[in-house]
DNA sequence: CTGACTGCAAACGTTTTGCACGGTA
DNA sequence: TACCGTGCAAAACGTTTGCAGTCAG
């Protein structure tokens, strides 16, 4: 895994903690604070919040990782990647990641606004397969 | 002021601190809980932020009024009105509302998901005109 | 070996709650 | 008059901070 590399190039220590919270993200896709301090808890019954706050916002300081505020929800953390919106089930909660192209409506946005665009955040909200 | 009617209808008093946060909100567009804290001090030297805090809760439960969570920002409180956009200025923080045909991203994100989706939240980031 | 990280406890800021009083309908 | 809303104070949350001990590099 190459997130070492890229924590080390940041002069983030690669502690089991917060490798676990790298780790748990890469295969949950996205979690908010509480899941990932139970997430935690099991590999390291003594980990304390703090540190899943501390680590969160270190990591999320350098853009390794990212926030994602849901509507109506807590908000959740993801490795950052290249731009995508997120589809949100309002029953299960899932959320998945679209990549969508988005040019037609940011070029609408910047001539309805006249504003200079560059950041989106795009979530819909909806309801999953499973849950139909 | 219509809304006077609307309120009653869904059996929530008019009072004066109530009504203020309507209008603070209908002619400002949005603002957080601070500036409506702050907005209706100048007018109610008295008024607690308990009273802020009760009265959007209460105005959001019946959807009159609709928090808009930003990136990096305070969530502010708007008057619901039909589903649109918002671009956010990250320098002087203003917020304007844009009506976006964005048929054609949500049927795409319909197509890629498979969930069937509802409501969406679209927010720009960017640099509005005075600070350019 | 040194500085960064962890875990604990305390501190802090924000939001909610309970209650007595006052105002709307 | 009967509730609902207000304002105050206290409580409940969520997040941050300080510090001593520990670990990664």
């Amino acid at each position: 895994m190459n997130y070492v590399a890229l924590l080390k190039e940041k002069n983030l220590k690669v502690t089991p903690q917060r490798l676990t919270i790298v780790e748990e993200l890469y295969v949950n896709g996205h979690m908010n604070i509480d899941q990932l301090y139970h997430s935690l808890k099991s590999k390291f019954p003594s980990v304390s919040l703090a540190t899943i706050y501390k680590n969160i916002n270190a990591m999320t300081d350098i853009f390794f990782l990212s926030e994602v505020k849901i509507p109506h929800q807590k908000s959740v953390y993801e490795l950052t990647k290249e731009e995508h919106s997120h589809v949100v089930c309002t029953q299960c909660q899932t959320i998945m990641d679209i990549d969508l192209d988005i040019s037609q409506v940011l070029s609408d946005a910047k001539q309805l606004s006249s504003y200079s665009l560059d950041e989106s955040a795009i979530i819909f909200n909806g309801i999953c397969p499973k849950c139909k």
